[in-house]
DNA sequence: TATATGACGTTGC
DNA sequence: AGCAACGCCATAT
């Protein structure tokens, strides 16, 4: 197991519930900036690992990180992240490393 | 060893 | 806001 995977995997299991992170947010937290690609290749070896929160990782502008067909949105709303049109809103769009997420209903009036 | 592909990110239009 | 092109890194063939 080579350093990045290890640090990748310390930083995910660090995640908490409702915690969405980019893949770029990822690999700078684990020391490794500039490898948010490596991350994603990373969790797409890991496949159905449920050891991995992969479901809290998504793109830096928002948008979910797998197919719909992951079920990626609804894990997120299990865990009170808002996710509209395949999309999260929880968090601003940009750098949201460790959004805090607001537990609220519709309230969608920023 | 070289080429192609992809669970990404940034910039330009 | 959305879409296309380029760049970067690790895997797979």
């Amino acid at each position: 197991m080579k350093d990045f995977d290890q640090r990748v995997t310390a930083v995910l299991r660090a995640l908490g519930e409702g915690e969405v992170v980019s893949y770029g947010d990822i690999a700078d937290d684990a020391g490794f900036p500039g490898r948010s690609r490596a991350v994603g290749a990373l969790l797409s070896a890991a496949g159905d690992n449920d050891d991995l929160p992969w479901w809290r990782v998504v793109r830096n502008d928002g948008r979910l990180a797998t197919d719909p067909s992951a079920g990626q949105a609804a894990l997120l709303r299990a865990e009170g992240v808002t996710v509209q049109a395949g999309r999260v809103r929880d968090a601003p769009v940009g750098r949201f490393r460790r959004a805090p997420v607001t537990p609220r209903g519709p309230s969608p009036s920023p």
